[in-house]
Parts: structure tokens; C-alpha cells; sequence
DNA sequence: GCCGGGGATGTGACTCCGTCACGTGGCCTG
DNA sequence: CAGGCCACGTGACGGAGTCACATCCCCGGC
């Protein structure tokens, strides 16, 4: 009953607001499950208890783009938007993993915004992170090369033994290219020894060089 | 004093709120003032009373892309981030005209968000349309050719009488490429008659082409 | 064990765009 | 009236996105 009290930071909230929130039945999806689309209207706050969840922009032409993704104790911004604005999305979000959720309905969503501080606090430091994570997208996106790019995600996702599981059209969509540049440039990583490719999965062999790439220079 | 009169969103602020910012003094800067740069501390929320201010990212070389306007009686949402966040600022806000503003304390500005449930929907609200702006930034940039970004934009800022006072490497900041290719892709619209350019000049000759261009086909 | 089918990748051709490096011309001020 | 600054024009070049296919690998079904 009391998911709140789980990993996130909703766990500080005052014992009404929790008690309200506890009420709300959470909600499982499946992995790949689409929980709204552009267009759509906002039905309600979205937190993610456990899972992952990507929220991308759609291109017309099937290419997309991953603007943030939410994890576990997080919530989903793009709602925000909506509740407050009253708009329509205008992105996508897809559970890439299975996920379970909590939909907080607008009504509620409201009355905690009004009567809780520390809710409020949770939802403004969301926003605050999300606009964070888009400046720094359009930043990446118009100021670094594809190469540095792809690099800097290598190493971020890249576990202790240098080891990624990710597709190359999976990482087009995190670094905002196409599939096929990818392709290209992990070639010429893998010529140079940087690292070494197999299907759906990314070996880092040469750390520092990765690295070095990642910084360099912007143009 | 009672600045918060005017044709803001302020206006429907709860007198105890009111109060509490009328006792904050504006303060003018001149056109061209940099309101705060990359790494700068925060200060305060920033509300814009009369003027204009341009928020972009700055890339290393010179290159800078503006993130979104903002226009009397909003305020700087690049403020609350660190003010919510602690982060620094990310980006360069600079006064486009001559610019009257009024900077609400770190302090100040929390317990208001504490306290006025006007206020607070005041911020959420400009948190909500920065926050499209961006997206629509990203957007744009991401899936439509300089030519529908040039054109929209033409449409957008041209007076009634078609004619805009605009010099190529504004428009190239506004929407996020380099003034050569602005310079380019002008010659080109002026070739087919859309538009005729001048020295920081751009007269519309024909609307209808523009407005085709503007909603082709993104890619 | 063999066979499709579908997802994951590799490639070549082409165009658009961003960058560099200058050149030109107008306008303003000393 | 001479610099000098600013807006703009241009050619060359490489990076990146798009299209159209060609493979290739893995997994379930037979």
C-alpha cells in the first residue's frame, strides 16, 4: 500500500501528502508500452516507482530523438506541462523496461502543488532537472561532433568492465543522429582500437582515448 | 512603487505578495547589459518590466544559439534553476533594449513560493513555457531545413507591412545555424521573388511562398 | 537440423549545413 | 576624407543526415 516509501525522494513528504499519494493504486506496464503520445491529453502526473522510461520527440520522418529519460523515483515532466498549461504532448514516452507507475489525476496533482511544500519541492526540482538535461541536449547536439558525442556516451553507460548492451539505433536516438552515423563512427572507433563492436554490445577498449575524444575540442 | 500594477501577470498577485516586491527597488540597464554569463552564481529570480532580454547558450566558437525571449512581465526561468538547484547558470542573458527589471532574492523569492499560491502559478507557468520553447527549439532544429526556419521566422517577427529591421547574424542566432548560410539561403528567397533584402532589412513580397516554404515538408 | 522473418548492421551516393578564410561595400566618426 | 567597424557575399571543404539497398545474425517453428 505505502509504495512511497520506496527509493524515491517522495519518501520526505509530509504524512498527508503520503497518505493521498498511497491511495492512488500504482500501475504496471509492459516493456515498449507507449504512455502517451503526441497529441494526446494530459491525463495526469506520471511517477515512475520502478522501470525506465524515454521521452523522445518525433521526427516525421521516423527518425526520433531522446530528450530525457526517468528513472526509478522520478517523475515525468512532460506532464507537467500539460496540467499547468493545459497543452497537448508534444512528445512520446515509451517504458524501456517494465515498468510500474503511479498516475497522479490532475485534481490531486493540484491540491498537493497547493498544500504541500515538500511536493512541491519534488515537482520544482524535477522541472528544474529536465531543463537542465534539454539545454544540455541542444547544447551537445549543436556544439559537439558526433564523434565526441558517441564517445562521451560510451563511456557514461559503459559498466565496470568496459561493457555496454545498446544498439546502434538506440544510441542514434540518445546522441540525436541518424542510425547510419552511428554505423560510420563506431567503425572508425573500433579502427583505431578504441573500442571493439559486436551485435547490440560495445567494448571499450582504450579508455583514455574515449575519453580524450569526449572532451575535445567542440568544433 | 507599486510596480507589480503593471501589465504583468503580477498584477493578480495577493496584496501581501504584492507588498512584499513593491518593496523591491527595479533596476535599469542599458541595451547590449549582460545580465548574467555561464558560471556566473546565481542571485535571484529575474522578472522583466519593460524591455527585452535574450537568453542563449554560447558555444566555444563564437557560435550562439538563443534559447528563448523573454518579454515584459515574464521572468528568466534560467534563474530558478539555480535557485531551486544551486547549479550555476549555463547560459548568457543579455538585454536587447533597454531593459527595466526587478531581482527577487534567493530569500525572498522561496518564501513566496512558500507562501502565494499566485505567485507560485506565476513561476510554474514561465517554468511551463520555457520549457516548450526548448522543445520547440530542439524541434525545429533537429527536423526542419534552415529554409522553413528561415521562412517561419520571417513571418513571425514581419510587421503588418512585411518589412523586418533584422541583421543576418540575428537571424542565425534565432534559429540555431551560422550567418553564412542565412546569408545563402536570403539570396536564394530573394532569387524567386519571396523577399527583397536590404542592409538589416527584409521586405516580405510574397507571403504565400513563404508561408509554403515555412510548412514544407521537414526534411 | 533447416528455413524464414525480422531486427541489427554495413555501404555508397547525394545533398544540406557548418566552418574557415577572405573579399566587398556602406556608414559613421574622428 | 581616412580609417574602421559592421553587415553581407562567396568559394572551398569536411561533417552529417537521407535514401536505398545489401548483408548478417539470431530465434522460433517445423
Amino acid at each position: 500500500m505505502s509504495w512511497t516509501g520506496g527509493a524515491s525522494e517522495l519518501a520526505a513528504l509530509e504524512p498527508v501528502a503520503r497518505g493521498v499519494l498511497d491511495r492512488l493504486g500504482p500501475t504496471e506496464v509492459p516493456q515498449g508500452a507507449v504512455l502517451f503520445r503526441p497529441g494526446e491529453t494530459v491525463k495526469g502526473y506520471v511517477i515512475v516507482l520502478t522501470g525506465h522510461v524515454g521521452v523522445s520527440l518525433l521526427g516525421p520522418n521516423g527518425r526520433d530523438i531522446l530528450l530525457y529519460e526517468v528513472a526509478p523515483g522520478q517523475s515525468c515532466i512532460q506532464s507537467t506541462l500539460g496540467l499547468l498549461g493545459g497543452d497537448d504532448y508534444s512528445a512520446e514516452a515509451v517504458a524501456t523496461a517494465p515498468t510500474r507507475l503511479v498516475l497522479v489525476p490532475r485534481p490531486v496533482f493540484l491540491e498537493l502543488l497547493d498544500t504541500s511544500p515538500a511536493f512541491r519541492k519534488v515537482v520544482f526540482a524535477a522541472f528544474a532537472e529536465r531543463m537542465q538535461a534539454m539545454m544540455q541536449l541542444i547544447e551537445t547536439m549543436s556544439f559537439m561532433r558526433v564523434e565526441a558525442r558517441l564517445a562521451a556516451l560510451i563511456l557514461e553507460r559503459a559498466g565496470e568492465d568496459g561493457v555496454l548492451a545498446i544498439t546502434q539505433a538506440e544510441i542514434a536516438r540518445a546522441i540525436g543522429t541518424a542510425r547510419e552515423v552511428v554505423s560510420r563512427r563506431l567503425d572508425k572507433l573500433a579502427q583505431t582500437g578504441a573500442i571493439r563492436t559486436g551485435r547490440g554490445e560495445i567494448r571499450v577498449r582504450d579508455r583514455t582515448a574515449l575519453e580524450a575524444l569526449a572532451a575535445s575540442p567542440a568544433v
